[in-house]
DNA sequence: CAAGTGATGTCATTCAATGACATGAGAGTA
DNA sequence: TACTCTCATGTCATTGAATGACATCACTTG
């Protein structure tokens, strides 16, 4: 991440990134499957701390809350270090290798988010409906909360993106 | 595509691609930017279509159904060859790389009608997330319409997914 | 016919990614 | 202590994507 913030994620080589590491490149590659996924690591606990919270939902409550439940989780872990965001997000947005990756992930926590719901007893296209809404709407408090004002907190910022969700689509 | 039919995408190789249309591999790099292009092509005529179908809604109409209404135009011309959007996903759905890269063109299209939202007056956090939404509906219909019973067309079992979002976040 | 333009080919190079094999440190055991 | 087994790492070689530099050839236009 030093070398990215530096000269950017495409002038810097693998070699480089092991070096700085004291490593070989060969070696870079056997904990990394790729080069973009430096900066995604880690992100896997972000899925499971996803999917343990819609499971602990309780059964009576609707799916599009239940999402919004489980991303609230989200949200508090990653709302707890602003800079660190920011600086992150830069990264990827002056990449398109990195944009690429960052969406998989995100379509992984889509149908992680889905499954759950299904596993809940929700039928499939309103399992798959809420979860994509719901990330959606994380996705735009996110963005919201990087590049807005910036006073609120990230899962404030979600809960309100929630709302405005409802909004919209009743609206429509 | 041929080609990617028969031996998968990993196995075939640039050249491999060049060599059957008569080309170089260098000329091939002068025509798509990418190996992943190629699968994509024409896409761009999609967003076009999709813009200029949303500035043409009433104005009167709210966000989420001129997103539907942009959405239903791209139904209609995608749903004319079922049997090539088969071929096509099956591809695509083979490799993580195609996924990526079609995850990007969809976040363009979601872009691309929060900007057309946005020239229509509809303020921030509404147009964008008007515009996932609708292209998440869209997303939950093209799969239905791919891998379900198969006698609806792609733009019915769009409208029908709308109504199905409507239904999920208005639950929720 | 001459000059210019655009499409293609050729060549060389960088770099990501992976397989095959060697080495060396440390854990555990006779 | 000596031996072996395993795991992490290094070394080497190779493939294939992608790009820049330059040459060539056809075709247009004055």
């Amino acid at each position: 991440m030093e070398l990215f913030a530096e000269r950017g994620y495409e002038q810097t080589t693998v070699a480089e990134i092991a070096e700085r590491a004291g490593l070989t490149a060969r070696t870079f590659f056997r904990y990394f499957t790729d080069k973009r996924e430096v900066v995604f690591a880690g992100s896997d606990v972000l899925a499971e701390r996803l999917i343990t919270a819609l499971d602990e939902a309780p059964a009576e409550t609707s799916p599009l809350a239940a999402v919004a439940a489980s991303l609230d989780v989200v949200a508090e872990l990653i709302g707890s270090d602003h800079d660190h965001s920011g600086r992150r997000q830069a990264v990827i947005a002056a990449n398109t290798e990195l944009q690429e990756r960052e969406l998989i992930k995100l379509a992984g926590w889509s149908r992680t988010l889905a499954d759950g719901l299904r596993r809940r007893g929700v039928g499939e296209p309103a399992a798959s409906l809420a979860a994509q809404a719901g990330v959606a709407a994380f996705l735009v408090a996110f963005d919201r909360w990087l590049n807005g004002p910036g006073d609120a907190s990230l899962a404030d910022t979600v809960r309100d993106s929630f709302d405005e969700l409802r909004a919209v689509v009743s609206a429509g």
